[in-house]
DNA sequence: TGAATTTATTAGTGACCACTAAATATATTG
DNA sequence: CAATATATTTAGTGGTCACTAATAAATTCA
C-alpha cells in the first residue's frame, strides 16, 4: 500500500520513522482527544518540526487517519477478534465486553477507547465523521454477528451492546478502575446471555 | 444567595437577563461542550459583548458554573429525584436509567448529561474537576439508596448504574434514537432487577 | 443640573491554533 | 563535482482563544 516502499532512494533521507511518529500521535489522541493535542506538541514529541509532519501526513487529520487505523490494528482489535471467535454467541460477546473492560483500562493512563471517545466534543467535523463512520461499522459487524443466532433481536442487542461499550469507555476515561470496569461488563454479559437464551 | 436581589438601584441597569444568559449558555455547552463555545459566541447568542459576561460571571468558567447548576435543577433533576422515591429499590434504579433515556434525548437535538460529556477532552483541568466532582456525588447518593436494602453490593451496583449513565449518555450523544436507548435502559434495569433480588 | 455609580462597548493583550512559503540541508544519480 | 530530488527548518500567515484596560452610556441621588 505504501507506495514508497522501495527504491525513494534519491534525496534527503527522512530524519524519522513514521511507523513510530503515528504511534506516539495514537498515544497522545488517545489520551487528550482530537482536539487536546496541537501539531506542534506532535511535533514535539515526535522529535521533528510541525512542517515536517504536514510533509508526511499532510494534515492534522491524515496523522488521525493513520494513528486511528493504527487503534483498530492494535488497541481495539479485540472487537474483530471476539466476534470473529467460533464459540457460542453468549460466550462471544461476554469475551467482547471482558476485552473492551481490559483494553479500555491497559494504557499507562486509562484512556477508553480512541474512536468513541477521541472525537468527543471536537470542532473538527471531518475529525468526527471518521470515527462516526468506524463506530456505524463496529455496530454493523456485532449486529451481523448476532443475527446468525438471534436474526429478530440483532439490531436492539447490538444498540445494547454499543451502549455497554461506550459505557465502559467513558467509565475507564474517568478513572473506574480496572477491577470495577470487569465487573460491570461481566453483568452486561449476563443479561445478554440471557436474552439470547430466551430467544432460543 | 444572590447579594444583589434588592437594591442596586444606582448606576447603569443590566441589558439583560442573567438566568436567561445561563440559560443560553447552558444550552451552547450542553450541545457542544465546554471547548467547543468561546466566550464570544456566548455573548452573541445571550444579545452581549464578552466583556459585559465577565462583569456578569468572572469568567468562561464561572459561566459553566452557573450553567452546570442549572442543569443540575433541570435536566438533570431526575437523579436526585428518582432517588428520593419512596418504593422498591428495583423500581427505583429502573425508574432512573429509563427517565435517563428520556432526558438524554430531550433537547433539540440529542445531547446525552452535561454534566457526564461536555468536558469530555476538554482542555480546562478546572472544568473537568468541576464535573468530575459532581459525578462523584451521584455515584455517592446512588450507592447511598442502593445501600439501604444491599449494603453488601452497594458499591458494586453503583459503578453498574453510573457505567450504564454514561453508556446512555454517550450513545444520545452520538445519535442513538430515543426508543433503542430506551430498550437498553430497559434491559440494563432488569439485570439490575435480579441481582437486587437475588441478594434478598 | 451635576456627581456618583454601575454597566456596556471599543479596542486590544499575548498566546495558541492549523498550516505554509522560502530557504537550507542531505542524500542519490550522472 | 554538478544536478536533482527529497526532507527539514525558520519564519510567518491569518485566525481564534480567554481576558482586560480605557472609555462611553445610562441610571440614581443630592
Amino acid at each position: 500500500m505504501n507506495a514508497k516502499k522501495i527504491g525513494p532512494s534519491r534525496g534527503r533521507p527522512r530524519s524519522f520513522d513514521t511507523e513510530a511518529a503515528v504511534e506516539t500521535a495514537m498515544k497522545l489522541f488517545h489520551e487528550r482527544g482530537y482536539d487536546g493535542v496541537g501539531v506542534a506538541e506532535l511535533g514535539q514529541a515526535i522529535g521533528v518540526k510541525a512542517p515536517s509532519l504536514y510533509a508526511a501526513f499532510g494534515s492534522k487529520l491524515g496523522l488521525f487517519e493513520r494513528a486511528v487505523a493504527l487503534y483498530l490494528a492494535e488497541g481495539g482489535r479485540f472487537v474483530a477478534e471476539a466476534l470473529s471467535r467460533e464459540d457460542g454467541l453468549a460466550e462471544i460477546l461476554r469475551d467482547l465486553l471482558l476485552k473492551a473492560a481490559e483494553a479500555y483500562t491497559s494504557g499507562d493512563c486509562p484512556s477508553g477507547c480512541l474512536v468513541m471517545d477521541s472525537t468527543r466534543n471536537a470542532a473538527d467535523p471531518e475529525a468526527r465523521d471518521l470515527t462516526a463512520a468506524l463506530k456505524r461499522r463496529s455496530r454493523a459487524a456485532i449486529r451481523d454477528r448476532i443475527a446468525r443466532d438471534c436474526p429478530e433481536q440483532a439490531a436492539e442487542l447490538a444498540d445494547y451492546v454499543m451502549v455497554a461499550l461506550y459505557g465502559l469507555s467513558a467509565a475507564a476515561r474517568d478513572g473506574l478502575p480496572r477491577e470495577a470496569l470487569r465487573g460491570v461488563a461481566a453483568s452486561f454479559a449476563a443479561e445478554l446471555a440471557r436474552r439470547i437464551e430466551a430467544a432460543k
